[in-house]
Order: structure tokens, then C-alpha cells, then sequence
DNA sequence: TCAATGTGCAA
DNA sequence: TATTGCACATTGA
């Protein structure tokens, strides 16, 4: 009888080759795959997609895996050449099969390997031993010898079957015979050489007709033509060896003699998940359905006296405290109602009091979002730790970080949207917290977080709270007379086009110009092949037709009037008159913060219509808009971490540091400079920041490639560090796949690996500026948090209204004008000192200060 | 109503 | 073929 796949899935056992497996799947995958740090996985990802696939649709029963061990074995010992010629195992892939094992055995599929024996070995005689139906994932014919009515072959890769009918057809001879047949032709690959002379065909024949090489040899008179038989003759002692090399052992320990020690196992679902994780296969993430593990609990209502003397009598450290619902009641009394967790098993229901909020106090209290928070609860809450801002820090480039996103990425399970299980957000927030401080702990961000991030939500939350004036008349005005210039120029384009179009349409403006009046196409648009007609472009056709300059005038005042003036009136607070923005912590890659509505970290400065614009942010009566900027932060951290003498020189001395580069750059001394110069030099230091390549900086200052190279070329002498910094931080980047800040962040950079070299050069200049732009912004969050701290405990009336990157804008009454500029400063120049962190920088910072009625008063 | 696109403002 | 953002108006599904 015979057996169908089916049969062996339910009843018998498949068992894989699994150290032929493992170099099939070297080789026969094309290129290369790593991790974005550069490990070799091609092999691990091969191994694993074909398991998958097997657990998937095969479903066995009984599956195991065999493997080859390190030394030697019995053949080797015996023979000298066994194996001689094969080269050794090459380096990238041995260092994957340590993986391999571990994924094995995290599938739970029993791993089987003997000292002395090879893989077949152990096949063999387990096939021997248990009396089923087998089914051998094979990729070589090592195990042909062992098909029988109940085994059959597979390999993986050309997805072949083979069982007794198909391999009687193909050699004519029982399997029995096939070691036999091998000894004659040999084996090339094992370094055993065959009967000169003797081919597979030949081969063939005459284990076809004798069977077993003893009777071939009994009977060597019958076999003809002579020479065959004499050579036969002559390399008679070669073919026993073989044949003793050959034949598998079915003599090697196997770990049991019980059946049920090779039953699959229940994978090991949390290290599967760990191991896909650290080789990045985000496609078996993705495909591989992981159970969830939701922790159980008990949910419960509880009055806020009864959880108070509740936490009173078990005294527990750790609290999640998580606003479940709000609804206003009377008199717009909000109505909260708190998911409150300190134990995981545990989660309790209670309306949010004020007597209940004294017990937290000396807690650690678990939130997410503190900000919001507190502007929900309108009361002090202090120290607590936030798992929104705590996964930021670990990986500040999530897509976001709602709650859900934070328990699906830390705690491997899925929450539903839907408020149907309020205690299971209580619970995993108390998990989150844990887990998170110990991921931050082991990155050392835990302190950084604690000292700075934290303090800084409570900054940020009183800036939004505080909002800043603004001064309605005078917008409004505004828009008038924006409205009345944006016609006139309207009517002025209709008649020189002679038809009404759509200003504002960049299709319709592409149409006239390039169409219509037949000007040049100077570039193309991203995504469509519409030819642009960017503020880049109009300035280039100038002066090729009167409506140029109008269409940039246009463009100019109606972004104006609607991306600020009338967001000002619609934005503006009802209730204080003043604009609120709104500020995101958690938004950007670099760690800077981000403001949105409406964003005040993009209002217009320059030009006259820009100053017109800040001219509407008013300081209150009997105040003052101080501004404090920081001046060439980026540099001067450029200089810190470069360590270039001549730069760190330069700031040291208080030079302009564009005049100083352009000195540098045009050999020239500073009185010689020419504003064309520094123009020039202005254009190089910031594009260095940024990783500007040659043909970038030849389009921004509209100069041949050539020129702009050597222009760079002479930086670089000049700033011989600088270069170096920026090549160290490179191969930094390409060795552990991230860059740092000075707090320690990190951010990873996929995009260096990327098969599209444009993407991979976007990675080394994000490589380059990250650091840079991201300990710009250390800095500056750690003297908000300094500063604020001052404000509060020296009880001044002076309080921070935005903060724009490198500039904090304050709202200080006149009396505390003078006090506030000095102490101000003084925490800006050394932010972390006053924050007792132990950072420093090798560069002096620079801060300058300027105070009036407007925002638009600030200028140096 | 929504997403994609082009454009432009800031550091 | 310069980094990080937010937001507007248009266009077409």
C-alpha cells in the first residue's frame, strides 16, 4: 500500500534535512538581504518563509528538524578526503545559523542533531525506528536510499515530489540499491571519486542488473565490454569505500525513543515575534498570526472615598491613571470619569475628585498624554511619567502615537477603538508604563525624560493655556487692504491675459504662461508632468512678460491674507481675545517641536508685509514681547561635535561667522569682504548643515557646478574637522543604523539601506543633520524647562509665549523687563547646568535679546 | 468629503 | 540633487 500526503500530515512525521536545507537556501535565493545594520539574513528569511509555508498548509502532526553538528564524523575519521575539497561554510552564513536554530525552535519544532553523525544519519534511523509514513524535506538526493512504500522526498525548492513509483521510473531499481549506484559514479560535492569511466548511465545499467554491488562483483565475468570490467576490477576497493561512506547509519542516538518527543510544539509566539523583530522581517510581522496576549482583569466601579481608603490600605507605588469619559454638566462643570490602575489584574472605575487627587502624590503616576491631561483636569499633577512621550523618545519617527499604536508596538496585542473595554485601556496603560521604563532605562533616556521631557509638557501646556494677543483692528484693517490690492492686481492680469483665469490655479497659471504666452519651461513638477510655475520660476521669467511679477505679488498677498490673517480671526479665542496654538511633542523626527492650530512657528518675518504680519502680536498693556534667539545654534553644535579648531575659534571670538567663512572660503581678510561674499559663505554654512551636495549649491547661488565644487572643496580645507565629523557620522550611521543627540536620542535611518540611491543619499544627509538639528532642540527644550521653573519659583508675572526652534517669545510686564532679559539669557547660554544634567558643550552659546509692543519690534 | 498635488511660510 | 515642519487652494475621484 501506499500513502497519500495527507496521511503522513495526520499520521506521520516530516522530517527536514535541515543542513542541506540551510545551504540551498543560500544559495539558491539571489542577492543579498540584511538588516538595516547590515547582518546577513538571507538564509534565516529563506528558512523561515519555507517553514511557514509548511506549518501553514501542511499542518503536520510530527515535524523535525535535523542539523549536521560541528566536528567531525565517523566518515571523516575513517577517510581522510571525506569532504576535503568543499570549502568551508562561508562566513555570512554561518553567523545566520545560530538564528536559524532559535527560529526553529521558537516554531516549536523539535531541533535533532547527534556528535559524530550527519543529518541523513539521524533520518535514517529514525525512519528506521518509528514504523510511519515519512514525508523528508530533502533538497539532495543523500536520502533517496531511504524511499520506500511509506517515505517519500521533497524538495523544497523546485517543489518536487518524489516517491517509490517516481523513482522507479526514473533509475529502474529499487531505492535499497540507490547507495550502491552512488558508490559507482560517486560524488563530487563529498569529495568521492567514482569508477573512472563510469557515468550515471552506465551506472545504471548495472545496478539495474545485479542489484547490489556484492553480486555485481561475484558476477564481474558477465559484465561486459572488458574495459568496463577491468576498470571495474582495478577500483574495486575504492567503490566498498564509498559505499561504506554512503550508506546512512541507522544506528545514531536519537534524543527518544518516544514518538511523542517529536510532536510539534506550540510555538514560542513572544520570542518568534522578538527574533522577526531583530531581523527586521516585517513581512512575517505581518503575516504570521500571532495570538494576542490580553491580560485578563476585572473591571470595576468603585466611589472615589471607597479607592481612596482602598489605596490608603494597600499603599501600592505605581498608578495608571487614564480620563475614560468627560461630558459636561452643569454650569460647564466638567464630569470626569477615571480608569485608575495599579495592579494589572485590576482596574477600577471612579469619578475624578479632588480629595482622591491627593493620594497621588510621592506616586508614580502612569499617564498618556500629560498634556492633555492637564488641560482637561485644569489642576497640577506632578511628575508623572507618559508613555506617549516615553515611546517617542525610543523611536521618535512612528507614523503616530495614539494609544492603541503604543499597545499594538509595546505590548504586541490589539485594542479596539471602541470604548467597549474601558478597564483594558486602564490596564494596559499600568503595562505600557512598565515596560516603557524599562526600554528607556536600557537606552538611558529615562533621566532625559524625567528632567526635561516631562517638565516641558507642563511648560508647553501653559504656553497653550496662556496664548498669545492679538491685535483685531489692526487685522482686520489688514485684510481690507490686502482684499483691495488682491483686485486690483486681478483686474490688472484679466487685461493684460485679456481672459478671467483662476490666479491661485497653478494649472491654469501654467496654461497662460507656457501656452499661451509660449515663456520657457524651466522644471517640471513633482508627481504630474505639468510644467511648474513656482515662486523659483516666476523669478527666473521676470522679466519675460508684465503678469510675471503680478502672479508673484498675488501669490504673496493671498497666502498672507488667508494662511494668516484670517486664520488670526478665525482662530482667536472668544473668550481671551488671544491665539492659542496648539504644541506637538512628539511630531517631528529631530525632536524639535511642532505647532499647529494655528502654527505660529511659520509666521512671515521677512519683507515688509512679513514685519506687517508680526506687527499684529501684540504684547498685553504694561508689557513687553521679549524675544531671546539663539544665535548660529546650529553651528556652533556643528563646531561642538566636529571639534574644528578654526570653527570653535571663530565663535569663540564673537566673529560673524558668514563673514568669517567667506574670509575662509575667498581668501580675502574680513575688511575685504564683499555682501556678495557673505552671501555666498552664508549659503555654504547652511547648506553644510544640511548635506548639500555640489549641484545644490550651484542652483542656490545660480553658479556653475564646477565653481560651487570648489568652493566646497576650499570649506572642507578650511574646516578640516567638519569633514571628517561629517564622514565619521556617516559611517557611524551605516554601521548601528542610527544617529544620536546630545540627550541620547536616537534615530533610526532606514532610508541609508534603501535599494534607490536617491532614497539612500536622502539617509546620509539625514545622517548629518539629524544630530545637529536634533541637539539644537535638547538644548533649547532644557532651557524652556529652566526657565519656566525660574519664572514660577521666583513668582514673576513674566510668562513664555512661543517657542520658534531657536527663539522663545515672552510676555513680560515693564518692571520685570530687566531681571527677566538677564536670567533669561543666562539659563539660554547654559541650559543644562540649570537643570543639574551632565552635558556640556565645547562651544560658548550665544543668545540675542531684543524687547517691544509687537513681535514685529523684535529685530536686532 | 477626501486624498493627492502644488505652492509657500518658518527655523 | 538641502533638513525639519504646517497649511492653504485646487483638482478630481
Amino acid at each position: 500500500m501506499s500513502f497519500t500526503l495527507q496521511d503522513i500530515l495526520e499520521k506521520g512525521a516530516l522530517l527536514i534535512d535541515g543542513s542541506s536545507f540551510i545551504y540551498r537556501a543560500y544559495y539558491a535565493i539571489p542577492g543579498y538581504l540584511t538588516t538595516s545594520k547590515g547582518f546577513p539574513t538571507k538564509a534565516i528569511f529563506g528558512i523561515t518563509q519555507m517553514l511557514l509555508k509548511i506549518l501553514k498548509e501542511g499542518n503536520p502532526k510530527i515535524i523535525v528538524w535535523f542539523m549536521d553538528e560541528k566536528g567531525p564524523t565517523f566518515r571523516h575519521l575513517k577517510y581522510e578526503e571525506y569532504k576535503a575539497t568543499r570549502p568551508g561554510m562561508p562566513e555570512d552564513l554561518k553567523i545566520q545559523i545560530p538564528y536559524i536554530k532559535k527560529i526553529v525552535s521558537a516554531l516549536g519544532i523539535p531541533l535533532v542533531s547527534a556528535e559524530g553523525y550527519e543529518a541523513d544519519d539521524l533520518i535514517a534511523t529514525f525512519i528506521k525506528t518509528f514504523d510511519i509514513p515519512v514525508l523528508m524535506i530533502a533538497p539532495d538526493k543523500d536520502l533517496f536510499s531511504l524511499i520506500s512504500e511509506r517515505v517519500l522526498a521533497y524538495d523544497p525548492i523546485r517543489e518536487n515530489l518524489i516517491d517509490l513509483n517516481t523513482f522507479q521510473k526514473k533509475y529502474g531499481f529499487s531505492p535499497q540499491s540507490f547507495c550502491h549506484f552512488r558508490a559507482l559514479t560517486g560524488d563530487p560535492s563529498d569529495n568521492i571519486k567514482g569508477v573512472p569511466g563510469i557515468g550515471e548511465k552506465t551506472a545504471q545499467t548495472l545496478i539495474q542488473t545485479f542489484h547490489t554491488l556484492e553480486n555485481l562483483y561475484e558476477n564481474i565475468s558477465r559484465v561486459t565490454p572488458l574495459k568496463l570490467r577491468e576498470s571495474l576490477l582495478k577500483y574495486k576497493e575504492q567503490v566498498f569505500q564509498n559505499f561504506d561512506l554512503m550508506k546512512l547509519r541507522i544506528d545514531a542516538p536519537l534524543p527518544s525513543q518516544d514518538l511523542s518527543y517529536y510532536y510539534r510544539k506550540e510555538p514560542n509566539y513572544r520570542e518568534l515575534k522578538r527574533l522577526f523583530k531583530e531581523l527586521e522581517f516585517r513581512k512575517f510581522l505581518k503575516e504570521f498570526s500571532f495570538p494576542e496576549e490580553i491580560p485578563t482583569f476585572q473591571t470595576m466601579e468603585i466611589s472615589p472615598s471607597e479607592l481612596k481608603e482602598l489605596i490608603l490600605r494597600e499603599n501600592p507605588t505605581t498608578f495608571a491613571l487614564f480620563p475614560e469619559k468627560i461630558s459636561t454638566g452643569l454650569f460647564n462643570l466638567k464630569d470626569i470619569t477615571l480608569l485608575i490602575s495599579f495592579t494589572p489584574e485590576k482596574c477600577y472605575l471612579t469619578k475624578f475628585d479632588s480629595a482622591l487627587w491627593n493620594t497621588f502624590t510621592n506616586k508614580e503616576v502612569i499617564v498618556y498624554d500629560y498634556k492633555a491631561l492637564l488641560h482637561l483636569i485644569e489642576r497640577n499633577l506632578e511628575d508623572p511619567f507618559d508613555v506617549k512621550l516615553a515611546s517617542y523618545l525610543l523611536n521618535p519617527t512612528l507614523k503616530n502615537y495614539e494609544f492603541s499604536q503604543l499597545v499594538f508596538e509595546h505590548l504586541d496585542y490589539t485594542l479596539n477603538e471602541k470604548t467597549s473595554d474601558k478597564g483594558l485601556k486602564g490596564v494596559s496603560l499600568l503595562l505600557l508604563g512598565r515596560e516603557l521604563k524599562e526600554k528607556l532605562t536600557e537606552e538611558g533616556l529615562f533621566h532625559w525624560l524625567k528632567k526635561v521631557e516631562m517638565p516641558l509638557s507642563r511648560v508647553l501646556y501653559s504656553m497653550e493655556k496662556k496664548g498669545i494677543k492679538i491685535d483685531l483692528e489692526y487685522v482686520r484693517n489688514l485684510i481690507r487692504e490686502y482684499d483691495q490690492k488682491i483686485k486690483e492686481i486681478e483686474n490688472k492680469l484679466f487685461d493684460l491675459v485679456g481672459t478671467r483665469f483662476n490666479p491661485r490655479s497653478s494649472q491654469e497659471v501654467a496654461k497662460i504662461l507656457f501656452e499661451k504666452l509660449k515663456l520657457p519651461k524651466i522644471k517640471k513638477t513633482q508627481k504630474s508632468s505639468q510644467p511648474s510655475t513656482d515662486a523659483e520660476v516666476l523669478e527666473e521669467l521676470y522679466d519675460h512678460h508684465p503678469i510675471v511679477p503680478l502672479i508673484l505679488r498675488y501669490r504673496t498677498l493671498y497666502k498672507f491674507k488667508s494662511t494668516y490673517l484670517e486664520v488670526f480671526l478665525r482662530e482667536v479665542s472668544s473668550i481671551d481675545k488671544r491665539l492659542h496654538t496648539e504644541f506637538n511633542q512628539t511630531g517631528t523626527a529631530t525632536g524639535r517641536l511642532s505647532s499647529q492650530k494655528p502654527n505660529l512657528q511659520n509666521i512671515p518675518v521677512k519683507g515688509e508685509e512679513g514685519l506687517a504680519i508680526r506687527r499684529a502680536f501684540i504684547a498685553e498693556e504694561g508689557c513687553y514681547i521679549l524675544s531671546l534667539d539663539y544665535s548660529q545654534i546650529e553651528l556652533r553644535i556643528l563646531a561642538h561635535f566636529s571639534g574644528d579648531e578654526n570653527l570653535i575659534s571663530a565663535f569663540e571670538r564673537d566673529f560673524d561667522i558668514h563673514t568669517h567663512t567667506a574670509c575662509e572660503v575667498f581668501g580675502v581678510s574680513p575688511d575685504k569682504v564683499t555682501s556678495e561674499m557673505r552671501r555666498v559663505a552664508k549659503v555654504i554654512n547652511f547648506g553644510i548643515a544640511y548635506g548639500m551636495s555640489p549641484y545644490g549649491l550651484s542652483k542656490e547661488l545660480r553658479i556653475d557646478p564646477s565653481s560651487a565644487e570648489a568652493y566646497i572643496k576650499k570649506y572642507f580645507s578650511r574646516y578640516p574637522k567638519v569633514k571628517e565629523y561629517i564622514e565619521k557620522t556617516i559611517e557611524f550611521a551605516k554601521a548601528q543604523g542610527y544617529v544620536q543627540t546630545l540627550s541620547g536620542r536616537k534615530r533610526f535611518i532606514p532610508e541609508l539601506f534603501s535599494q534607490t540611491k536617491s532614497i539612500r543619499e536622502l539617509g546620509y544627509r539625514i545622517a548629518v543633520n539629524t544630530p545637529i538639528q536634533g541637539s539644537a532642540a535638547d538644548l533649547m527644550k532644557a532651557a524652556m524647562v529652566a526657565l519656566f521653573s525660574f519664572l514660577e519659583r521666583e513668582k514673576l508675572k513674566s510668562s513664555i509665549l512661543l517657542q520658534v526652534h531657536d527663539e522663545l517669545l515672552l510676555e513680560v510686564p515693564e518692571n520685570e523687563l530687566e531681571r527677566v532679559i538677564s536670567l533669561a539669557q543666562e539659563i539660554m547660554i547654559n541650559p543644562f547646568s540649570h537643570l543639574g544634567l551632565d552635558l556640556c558643550l565645547s562651544v560658548a552659546l550665544k543668545v540675542n535679546v531684543s524687547y517691544g509692543k509687537s513681535w514685529a519690534d523684535c529685530k536686532a
